[in-house]
DNA sequence: AAGAATGTTACATG
DNA sequence: ACATGTAACATTCT
């Protein structure tokens, strides 16, 4: 669920509660298997008394700086959320980890899904350090994408989504940036222009900013959806153009919006605007 | 009630 | 080394 847009919004919402700077005073631990790489124990012990120094972003994770040599890198999976309980709530059913604060708030990590993953780890590099380039980066020009994909014979869909290609993109903004460029998911990543490529970036970057203003996509209205810090919903989804909107007319051309399947995930693209180009070798 | 769901990764195979 | 396919994680929603 949660992509660059809707994980930055979280960080932007936690450091607007004032996050930073306050101090864990204890932490419960009710599902062990959330935690990556350390045991409940020392998870809860290292991070009891530590203050919360820094919140970013870097591809989907969250990056909590504790100390120089601490950080909690958090993953929020499929349906990870945050949010602070009121005073003397108890923790609803799928909150799986609570932070308490010295100063009386308890932030409650909530997750459905249970796929989420919280790593402690010295340096963030360890978590981080293969990703891709942020697609919101300057130093990402359409000439180095030109570059990146030209070296990779790869279905362009599959790849957008590798996070050690580029990262941040989920299904949502990826089949949204397609349609915006006129892209086939299923295009060969080394057959496409220059002129593509820089279409590309221009629809990934136009699509994720969009997202951020909108303060992230929530859909329907269940648990296992985005949620702000505050629980409310994002108001990116009325913005969408292609994603789960399948035979709905495409917005550009009106052409019914066609849903495939593509490396097991579902994609929606508009089959007049998004035309996979003939393979002549083939016939 | 079957099938799908916004993410990642390990493993197998070509 | 690279590309692709499948299953697994656990639960809810339609």
């Amino acid at each position: 669920m949660p992509e660059l847009p809707e994980v930055q919004t979280l960080v932007d919402d936690l450091k607007a509660c004032h996050t930073i700077g306050a101090r864990i005073s204890k932490v419960e631990v009710h599902w062990p298997a959330l935690l990556a790489g350390s045991e409940t124990f020392e998870f809860k012990q290292k991070l009891a008394g530590t203050v919360i120094k820094d919140i970013r972003r870097r591809g989907k994770y969250m990056i909590w700086t504790l100390a120089a040599d601490c950080h909690m890198v958090v993953h929020l999976r499929m349906s990870g959320r945050f949010y602070f309980a009121g005073s003397g709530e108890k923790p609803a059913k799928h909150v799986h980890l609570v932070f308490e604060l010295e100063d009386g708030r308890r932030l409650m990590y909530h997750d459905t899904r249970k796929f989420g993953r919280f790593y402690l780890v010295h340096d963030p590099r360890e978590v981080v350090g293969r990703l891709g380039p942020e697609p919101l980066d300057k130093n990402l020009t359409s000439r180095r994408l030109a570059k990146m994909l030209s070296r990779r014979h790869r279905r362009l869909k599959p790849l957008l989504l590798d996070q050690t290609f580029i990262a941040g993109l989920g299904n949502i903004y990826t089949d949204e940036a397609l349609w915006e460029a006129c892209i086939h998911p299923l295009s060969i990543a080394c057959h496409l222009s220059a002129r593509q490529a820089a279409s590309l970036l221009r629809a990934i970057r136009k699509v994720l900013r969009q997202g951020l203003d909108k303060r992230g996509t929530s859909l329907g209205r269940g648990l296992n959806n985005f949620a702000l810090l505050s629980q409310q919903a994002g108001g990116n989804a009325s913005s969408l153009k292609v994603y789960q909107r399948a035979d709905m007319p495409c917005p550009r051309c009106g052409t019914p919006v066609k849903r495939l399947v593509v490396s097991q995930r579902s994609t929606h693209i508009c089959p007049r605007c998004q035309k996979l180009p003939v393979d002549l070798s083939k016939s």
